[in-house]
DNA sequence: TTTACATTCAAACAGGCGTTTGATACGCTC
DNA sequence: GAGCGTATCAAACGCCTGTTTGAATGTAAA
């Protein structure tokens, strides 16, 4: 016999198999690469159950996504409170645990970034919510270190040059594996590479400002 | 009535268009967004002409990809005989226009770009005969600027932050359209973009050889 | 228990894909 | 011009995709 709070979330349980299954799928196959009945397989469910749920597939992938976290670490570095320089490497560390640890829960971010590439319906969503509001909050992050001096395409590409550097770890990794195939991405690498890019970038940015002081 | 050389390349005719097609629809699509009526339409030919002349999309993939404007590149680059950083600057402003002038009749590069992020069966040829050459060069120029002192993985990761830059423009073409609907990416904005990439990873590298030194 | 509704299920549907087929047209050799 | 091999063509094949269907199941109210 089930209790009632069981009960009531009889059909809910399959609905979250189902977002788990589909944010699982999704940022490793992609959306074009990720099979309805294959997130339906792994969620233990009928073939039937994503369109009955969800509507679609496209609607699926429009649920499955989820901003709080990027938010949060948004949040989360302003609070820190600590140098404009010191957040930058934070926030540097912080996206590069989203975009490669694979214990990181919240497959978000690789979701997100697999489809940069080639756009789906939901892409202007999540221009919109996620990525919009990240590269604003980048750039002011970005100006405080630069100083006032610098144009605004110039900081507009130091911000550019910052998640080019992130996203290629992610976009790139089956080139990457084929280059250097003993390499593996646990946390301490993730870290090395997210130091390397904050100082290279800082490095970058300051000779920027000290160029148009 | 046809000449005898026009004869003798009737068929290679429709090859020739076919490849032709083949790059336009590969660099705009993908190899798998790509489809072979598509193509045939593009090349006016019939859809079987893909399998007859080919084989396969596979193999029109494998016979559209041409790595010599990449490797003319290379060469050209070691026999401007600058400076390690004026060739730096060279390299990545040649780069550039590669993956994002339309008018660059080479879309190689723009083909292979597309194929890092998901692996099709060509990809491993890529890697071998286009990719870790590319990267070797860089390392070694990279290496002639930051000088003996930084580490193997220090300079490794400063070619993946150099290329990583350059890619992000082509593979978050989508995502930039929407960010900035206005910006058009002419020759000028290419230079400059190349301009800003070049002095950022000139200031990283220099950075990290004075930590070292 | 009976009724009504929400959920699950196996099966099929319609469309697109790469590929194959057998016939047709073509150009060259003899 | 007859014969032959190559190239082109419309059509179909087999497969996989997202989606729909209608029956079967289970649950909660009357």
């Amino acid at each position: 016999m089930m209790t009632e709070a069981q009960i009531k979330t009889a059909s809910e349980q399959t609905r979250a198999r189902l977002l788990d299954a589909a944010r699982e799928v999704f940022s490793q196959h992609g959306f074009q690469g990720a099979t309805v009945r294959e997130i339906c397989r792994r969620a233990e469910a009928n073939g039937a159950a994503v369109n009955y749920h969800f509507g679609s597939k496209d609607g699926l992938l429009a649920e499955a996504l989820n901003f709080a976290p990027l938010k949060a670490m948004q949040k989360a570095n302003v609070q820190a409170g600590d140098c404009p320089s010191m957040r930058l490497r934070l926030f540097i560390r912080e996206f590069m645990l989203m975009l490669l640890d694979e214990k990181n829960p919240s497959s978000q971010c690789q979701i997100m970034a697999r489809e940069l590439a080639d756009p789906t319906p939901a892409l202007d969503k999540i221009v919109r919510e996620a990525i919009a509001p990240m590269h604003e909050f980048l750039g002011k992050l970005v100006r405080e270190i630069a100083g006032d001096k610098v144009g605004a395409a110039e900081l507009r590409r130091c911000v550019h040059s910052i998640f080019g550097q992130c996203l290629f770890y992610r976009h790139s990794q089956p080139v990457l594996q084929r280059l250097h195939p003993r390499l593996r991405y646990d946390h301490k690498e993730i870290e090395a590479i997210a130091g390397h890019i904050a100082e290279f970038s800082l490095a970058g940015i300051k000779r920027l400002a000290e160029e148009r002081a």
